[in-house]
DNA sequence: TCTGGGGTCCTAGGACCC
DNA sequence: TCTGGGGTCCTAGGACCC
């Protein structure tokens, strides 16, 4: 059976979950900002069109913002986490088979329905449905292959006479577009190898598509041989419905203000150890090793510069907070300097056990492991619940140095006091 | 003063083994 | 002049993605 896909995408999620419930920015530039109130990282139709760019650093374009009326957001994870599985529901009723690739991306496996209805009429009414019941507008790609429904999730963005519902089946219909579109729109070709391919004469994805695949893996990677294998309507990459286990987790933050002690330092990397440990147990995973790593600033020109991070092995493979935590200080301790102002931290955990297939050592005590993983579970479905916080004192009651987000819209749908009133 | 966070996969090269 | 051949595992770094 010929395999179809289709990638439904949402317009400038970020921005759109915003102005769902705030429906008098409906018409208005809206943005909103990474961590930190740091970077632009999303933007609504209008806010593109002013020429506000992506990534853009925004204490070097507030102003110019305010003076054009553009409205401004922190980023309210907790909202667009809600927001996206709601859409993701939606695609799940629709759709037989649904890989969620991203918080705004998902590919559907469409392999045959062809049969029973139109591809072009099933991706209208999969997006009727979405934007009826969530407020929030997506585009559709149809195609053979997912770098094909890629690209034509591209054109349904791009060329708005197509309705936003891109059928890119027809072999002829691939090539007319892929002569249109830049080789930098195709998927998994990024910056660096869209020089490489430009010095080769290859500009467009049709020039890709017909280039020759053995000479080009030989030169960069199998993944660029799988890419244009894909343009030529070949599938490589399968529909994965269940999203593997993780093989590293990370939490990082940079801070609202720099940071030249260590007592603040250990606050944050106590905070980021206990999130990775959430993390860790959601996954029923333990992890062997764990990483710390600190860093100044990297553009300012004045201070002088530090990074460093260091690792340690873990006697054995744990998901317990505490330990992980006590390991994560005295690595720190290695890692500190005084006299430079710190701007980020972070821990990572790597090297992954099952929780039954965990091979113990000769000192290892699993009452106190069960103990241990009963307390950990204890913490996570009281910090879950809503009803309070607990953790690590180390974590310290006042941070100084938090997250800045001056312009956090309220938890709309995930807090009862937040509840958008209509009067 | 102020520039995000979290992932994956692939490859080359070194260490080591028989 | 000339110093084997073949394999695995691990790590660091590069490239990509959203």
């Amino acid at each position: 059976m010929k395999p179809v896909f289709a990638l439904v995408d949402c317009n400038n999620f970020y921005a759109s979950c915003e102005r769902v419930f705030r429906p008098d920015l409906r018409d208005r530039p809206v943005v909103v900002l990474s961590n930190n109130d740091g970077c632009i990282i999303a933007r609504s139709k209008e806010a593109k069109a002013l020429g506000i760019k992506m990534g853009a650093p925004f204490f070097q374009v507030r102003e110019q913002l305010a003076e054009q009326g553009v409205v401004c957001f922190s980023s309210n994870y907790a909202l667009y986490a809600d927001m996206s599985s709601r859409v993701m529901g939606i695609l799940e009723q629709e759709a037989p088979r649904v890989e969620i690739y991203s918080i705004d991306e998902a590919f559907l496996d469409l392999s045959g329905i062809e049969g029973c209805c139109d591809l072009t009429e099933f991706g209208r009414q999969v997006k009727a449905k979405v934007d009826q019941c969530t407020g929030i507008t997506v585009g559709i790609g149809i195609a053979p292959t997912k770098t094909l429904a890629k690209l034509a999730n591209h054109a349904a963005k791009r060329y708005p006479a197509t309705g936003s519902v891109v059928n890119l089946m027809d072999s002829a219909r691939q090539r007319r577009l892929m002569a249109l579109v830049d080789v930098a729109e195709v998927w998994g070709v990024g910056r660096r190898l869209v020089k490489k391919l430009n010095q080769r004469g290859i500009f467009t994805a049709l020039d890709l598509a017909d280039a020759n695949p053995k000479m080009l893996r030989s030169e960069y990677s199998v993944v660029l041989e799988r890419t244009i294998q894909e343009l030529n309507g070949w599938s490589c990459l399968a529909l994965e419905q269940v999203p593997p286990t993780k093989q590293q987790i990370v939490a990082s933050r940079s801070f609202g203000e720099r940071i030249t002690d260590q007592a603040s330092l250990r606050q944050a990397i106590t905070m980021h150890i206990s999130r990775a440990g959430e993390k860790l147990r959601a996954e029923q995973q333990l992890a062997k090793v764990l990483q710390v790593f600190i860093r100044t600033g990297a553009f300012n020109e004045h201070d002088p510069y530090y990074a460093n991070a260091l690792s340690c092995e873990l006697p054995t493979p744990t998901d317990d907070t505490r330990v992980l935590q006590k390991a994560a200080d005295e690595l720190l301790s290695k890692l500190y300097r005084a006299g430079y102002r710190y701007a980020k931290a972070g821990v990572m955990l790597t090297d992954f056990y099952q929780y039954n297939t965990l091979q113990a050592d000769l000192f290892y005590d699993a009452s106190s492991h069960a103990k241990a993983q009963t307390l950990m579970g204890v913490m996570d479905q009281i910090n879950q619940s809503g009803r309070g916080q607990l953790y690590l004192a180390a974590q310290g009651h006042e941070q100084h140095w938090a997250m800045k987000r001056e312009r956090l819209s309220p938890a709309y749908t995930t807090d009862w006091q937040s509840l958008p009133l209509v009067r």
